[in-house]
DNA sequence: GGGCAGGTGTAAT
DNA sequence: ATTACACCTGCC
């Protein structure tokens, strides 16, 4: 028997697990499950009109890290949060379209990796390198042999610790689709097995500091820094800029005038301060279903909507 | 088929 | 400090 869990009530899940953030998850054809690996664990989900179900698996364990990596084992609600997001009219505009997203509790080492093959990139091939890296190099899970479902995106591997990642050779990891990502990959994977950058010591940083550390790794700019500290330190105050919140936040709030990533960043932290990376995701989640450039004459600057 | 996609490193102002 | 350019790969 499924199990409801009400500490999940306001949260949309598939707003929430299509939103960008993580790459682990696959819909069934009808759209009404959804199978995920979470460290390592192969859950499956649904949410209904009585809320979000643990389908499997069944264990008062599972169900933990269910609600700690939905985020909502802490004390704040989503519709908590809405409440104060909508004090800004813009927000409460498109809180309509966006609301329920959540902001996961992802692994740190997973998301470092993860967003650095996001650069210059598209969902659905992160999403296939991903499930390539942890076919190739991650442990099975559940019973299941290296050899089984060839053809899953999401298949039912943990994702390969930065041991396994760092010896890998270049042309494992090449044909894991990650182009020219591949040395970054490498690089960061030994910075971690090596002890040089310590896991452990930047979920203690502040968050300037966890930053400008992160930027040291190859391949880590401002854009991806700002994902992993959100995703993967919790950092709610982070506030990636990528092409789509550039957009948002241009149209939303500057009258669709120009501006750089640095004044954007300025901008949200002084307007959403501690809720800077819940704004972005639903600006986020906005931009994608309502802004896109193609979507009118002129090229970007005009129209939109 | 050239251009682009949830950027970044590098080289040149 | 800012700006142009290349870059794996798949998709249009």
């Amino acid at each position: 028997v499924p199990v409801l869990l009400v500490e999940a009530e306001g949260l949309h899940l598939r707003r929430t697990l299509d939103s960008g953030q993580t790459f682990r998850w696959r819909w069934d054809t009808a759209g009404g499950e959804v199978t995920g690996i979470v460290g390592r664990s192969v859950l499956r989900l649904a949410q209904d009109a009585a809320g979000v179900w643990l389908i499997a698996p069944q264990s008062p364990d599972a169900r933990q890290t269910v609600l700690r990596y939905l985020g909502v084992d802490g004390h704040t609600g989503v519709a908590g949060i809405e409440r104060a997001l909508a004090r800004d009219p813009v927000l409460a505009r498109i809180l309509p379209h966006t609301s329920g997203i959540g902001l996961l509790a992802q692994d740190p080492w997973e998301m470092i990796i993860s967003f650095i093959i996001s650069q210059n990139n598209n969902i659905p091939k992160i999403t296939r390198s991903i499930a390539s890296l942890a076919r190739t190099l991650g442990d099975p899970l559940d019973g299941h042999t290296r050899t089984s479902s060839q053809q899953d995106p999401v298949s039912s591997y943990a994702f390969p610790s930065p041991e396994r990642l760092a010896a890998a050779r270049s042309q494992v990891l090449r044909a894991c689709l990650l182009g020219y990502r591949a040395p970054y990959v490498r690089a960061a994977s030994r910075l971690v097995s090596s002890g040089q950058l310590d896991l452990a010591a930047l979920q203690r940083m502040p968050e300037d500091d966890a930053r400008e550390t992160l930027r040291r790794i190859p391949g880590v700019g401002e854009k991806v820094a700002d994902c992993i500290l959100l995703f993967g330190l919790r950092r709610m105050t982070a506030f990636p800029v990528d092409v789509w919140v550039r957009r948002a936040v241009e149209r939303l709030y500057f009258r669709n005038r120009p501006r750089t990533a640095r004044e954007i960043q300025q901008f949200a932290r002084a307007r959403f301060g501690a809720l800077a990376g819940y704004a972005q995701q639903h600006l986020f989640v906005y931009a994608r279903g309502h802004l896109r450039p193609t979507a009118g004459p002129g090229r970007r600057g005009l129209n939109g909507q």
